[in-house]
DNA sequence: AAGTTTTTTCAATTTATATTGAACAAACTG
DNA sequence: CAGTTTGTTCAATATAAATTGAAAAAACTT
């Protein structure tokens, strides 16, 4: 059923057993989830286990957000390949815990290769194929698309300086 | 219907009325979409205005790229509002003809306002809630989610310094 | 202004993505 | 090892987003 979080227009009810400090966390998370295209369920375990002072198994994070199973296996799995999120093993407790891993450096940069950097993988050589196909054209048309080819191998190249730029900015504050 | 720019394992046919060369563009620029979470058909737009000699009205993009005359429609409009193409007027002709406008750093611009500021930009707002929030609570639960924030912030503010930046680097090489 | 072409709008449909939950598997326990 | 708890998988379903196309509007023509 997944959680909500009314905003001012939205009037389904608000999970019962969240706080209101943790219905605040989360809301930020999903929003930020939003912009990034990622799914809310993700946004919303690691909101919750953000402002968690203790670490807490699946069982917790299914009953406070109104999850199921899959969602909350596949999310936590999913956050911790990313490095989101790391497992935590609780003394006289079975179940495997979770906690939140606060480092915006290391998930940025893990995110932007997962997310990004695989999209981009192949546009040298898409870039070259191109080529060749300028290449195949003639007069007027060609000095076009290759002024163009020109074009994208510079945005490609400027595009790529700014991914190593990022990360190092936003390893500074934290 | 859209179009099919067939990859390896994709068995339908590639739209007929597109050469070689324009198959490549349009597929570069749809990979982009897909990083970006844009629609494909905005890309295809753009990719098939992108390596054109001449501006191009409506009729054939619909044409051409087997568009619906609503997607190509609310793609121009969407395109035109990014600054991602101009409208051009031919002697001549009736038709509202579009080209495309290369210029990555006011694309890149406007598209980061437009899709990722406006989700930030009540995260301000978001952030104080949280705070006051935080005061509610009592001892070592207040101490955590007191840090938390402070954690939030500096990532708040590290993330608004690194746009500008972006840019800047963007706007560089082209 | 009546007719024609071009463009926009938006409800209905299709397509893509996220979520569910029941069946399965793995990990532990006594 | 039989029983129990915990965790995963994945086909089915629900939800969200993109696309269509018919109807309306706008822009032009004679």
């Amino acid at each position: 059923m997944g959680l909500n979080l009314a905003e001012k227009s939205d009037t389904r009810p608000v999970a019962s057993s969240l706080e209101p400090v943790e219905v605040e966390a989360i809301n930020l998370f999903v929003q930020f989830s939003r912009a990034l295209g990622q799914p809310r369920s993700y946004a919303e375990i690691y909101g919750l286990l953000f402002v968690s002072h203790e670490a807490l198994p699946m069982d917790t994070l299914i009953e406070r957000l109104g999850l199921s199973k899959g969602s909350a296996s596949q999310g936590l799995k999913y956050l911790e390949e990313l490095g989101a999120v790391r497992t935590v093993y609780v003394a006289g407790e079975r179940r495997i815990h979770y906690e939140a891993v606060a480092e915006l450096r290391n998930l940025a940069g893990r995110f932007l290769s997962q997310q990004i950097l695989t999209h981009f993988k192949d546009s040298g050589a898409r870039l070259e194929r191109l080529g060749e196909q300028a290449q195949k054209l003639s007069g007027e048309r060609r000095k076009h698309v290759s002024a163009r080819l020109k074009l994208l191998r510079s945005w490609e190249r400027n595009g790529r300086r700014v991914v190593p730029f990022v990360l190092k900015m936003l390893g500074g504050g934290s």
